[in-house]
DNA sequence: GTTAGCACTCCAATAAAACGAGTGCTAACA
DNA sequence: TGTTAGCACTCGTTTTATTGGAGTGCTAAC
């Protein structure tokens, strides 16, 4: 006969996985027996871990130790809990003050401003942390500036919406005068001005050149570049903190081996984002993935909690915190919660006031 | 009667030295007695070794182990090799040829370029690198572009030589129009052209703003504006790879402490900055800081070579690379040598050809 | 269905023993 | 006087044994 997760055991699976995200050990009957809602001995308590061992929430490290959750159990343990916490977000939602931004002044700079989201996020978490610069490609362009730099360069300035400035210096076979180049600004604003990035593609470059006829040549060169510089990929970020903390869980760094590899994808932008990137936001945007569901051998003993913010006008960006899978997941989703929406209210379209020095990136000053 | 270092105990030294780069272990008298160019009894190496200690260029860990050079041994075969590289190196001058470029293709971007030395460097030498972006002090400037972004907002975009691009958006509170940015436009290009960055202080900016006479204020904003972006110190970027190699040597990695720290350093950039830049540069640029000539707990056990790399025009940085004490300090000064070698040369004063697309840095494109 | 009791398991911590690389010293030798 | 063989001794490392204790599963009684 099928066993089934009935009310009593469910409270005992909570209190089994609440003990080891403190301690870190293999928690007893006895230990659950002392529990203040139960009040059962640890004999009781025996028989039900037995059948949650049956359902595959529990295991065993070795036979006669204390129980710890499995992946299944951390599963259903974070989905319950993810479900409590929205409907509190959805009630409280109505009576919601707009609170003090302690945490985020606005600051000129996005590039300094998601490096102190980071930090804050890995001081306040003891977890690892990393944050991905914002991704554009909604953004509306607000012009195109072409200045002559000496004869054979000129240099090509874009600002979307947000003051999201891009540079590229673009190198000439012909010679060019400044006539050509006044030519060209005019018709690049005319023609892509309010366009978004995305909008920008092949297409709309390559009827452009054609309209270009005459300098067709010279002006497919400029063309090519601005396209490149609009839309290079490459351009996203990740910023990272605290990669140092997962010295502080035993089952991460004992082996160091184990260590190395984590820290070591710390140090690499593309597995980061992959781990960033992989699951599509859905719902309120939090997600949590434990354990082997990372399919990463390296990770396998980790858990990770993405979270997008979004800063309106097609500026989004991704948040991940990485843990040992006993991570305290109640604590790191509500700060997760707290930054992204002061990150939305602060930048975003609620906010409406404001969205100048944004975007400044890595750029604001470009060398 | 004072000891000292002659011929034999030298030799004895530098197998000693030699072995334990290799082995990490304290070595005995017996491996040196089995040296090649040594034909002595392992009785006549302790001796030896005995008076080596006495001078303080080896130690012991513990009574009756093998021994391991300190500090000050360190310091005297660094210092001799370096100097036999000088010599070989002014030998080869004359004959030298232009090698061809393998490891740097001539990429777009200095950000790029950066990051593929840095772990170029991490790959080929097994230990932990880093290399800052180039600083700008003594770079000319070119010119500067304001440009309106709409009512309120200016963007001033300013190039200097090698085509370091900086932008900067300027909130204005006061309304402007297009003639006014023009004049200041002119104003601008007209005073600060050729200027290095340097030289370009508040003096010059505050003698500015006299002359600017009736939009003072207005221009005022501008200047200090402008003045910022140029001049922000903070520009500074550390760029670091194979911080995980650390792992690789268990006299920094089995203190699980110990690597936390040294890692953790790795995460910061003020650090590193203090690391790169307390010493001068002097010589032919490349430094050896063993141990605790560090002054950094974290490090003492570490020893870190600094070169400096300079692409002319007042563009140059440093490049660091931390190993353990018992590193291969040839290999790494030789790599150096080679990579800074190829910077100069590629970018270069001597190299003269070009210098376009340098410096686009964090910022090519400026988000 | 719950609980007390008890034998059993297995990890972790501690202690004891065996090992071995390497030294310092002494005495003999060229 | 410098070099070498020999030997007792030191001290960290590794191996093996011993013990302790937390925790289980099962049985029998309530």
């Amino acid at each position: 006969m099928e066993k089934e997760l009935d009310d009593r055991k469910w409270t005992i699976l909570k209190a089994i996985i609440k003990t080891y995200l403190e301690t870190g050990e293999p928690v007893g009957s006895r230990t659950i027996s002392k529990f203040p809602d139960l009040n059962l001995s640890s004999a009781t308590i025996r028989n039900e871990m037995s059948d949650l061992e049956e359902l595959g929430l529990i295991l065993q490290p070795h036979t006669s130790s204390g129980r710890i959750p499995s992946d299944a159990g951390y599963r259903l343990y974070v989905d319950r809990m993810l479900a409590e916490k929205d409907a509190e977000v959805e009630k409280m939602k109505s009576a919601m003050v707009q609170k003090e931004a302690v945490l985020i002044e606005r600051q000129d700079k996005m590039e300094l401003l998601l490096k102190s989201v980071v930090r804050y996020l890995a001081v306040n978490t003891n977890y690892a942390t990393m944050i991905t610069s914002p991704q554009y490609h909604r953004t509306k362009l607000k012009f195109i500036q072409l200045s002559v730099i000496d004869e054979g360069q000129i240099l090509a300035t874009v600002v979307a919406e947000g003051n999201v400035v891009k540079n590229r210096v673009i190198h000439m076979e012909h010679g060019l005068n400044h006539d050509m180049v006044l030519e060209m600004n005019i018709l690049l604003n005319s023609r892509l001005n309010g366009l978004t990035i995305e909008e920008i593609n092949l297409g709309t470059i390559a009827r452009l050149k054609e309209e270009a006829g005459i300098h067709s040549n010279l002006i497919s060169e400029v063309l090519d570049a601005v396209a490149d510089a609009i839309s290079r990929e490459e351009d996203v970020e990740v910023y990272t903190s605290g990669a140092t903390n997962i010295f502080k869980y035993p089952e991460l760094s004992s082996d160091t081996e184990k260590a190395s590899g984590l820290i070591g994808a710390f140090e690499e932008k593309h597995p980061l984002l992959t781990l960033l990137g992989e699951k599509e936001t859905s719902g309120n945007g939090i997600q949590v993935t434990i354990g082997r569901e990372l399919n990463n051998e390296d990770m396998k003993d980790c858990s990770v909690v993405t979270a997008s913010y979004d800063m309106g006008g097609g500026i989004y960006g991704k948040i991940g915190i990485v843990g040992p899978k006993r991570m305290d997941y109640d604590k790191v989703v509500g700060i997760l919660k707290e930054v992204t929406d002061q990150l939305d209210r602060i930048y975003g379209k609620s906010g409406s006031s404001n969205t100048d020095q944004i975007g400044q990136g890595p750029g604001d000053n470009a060398y």
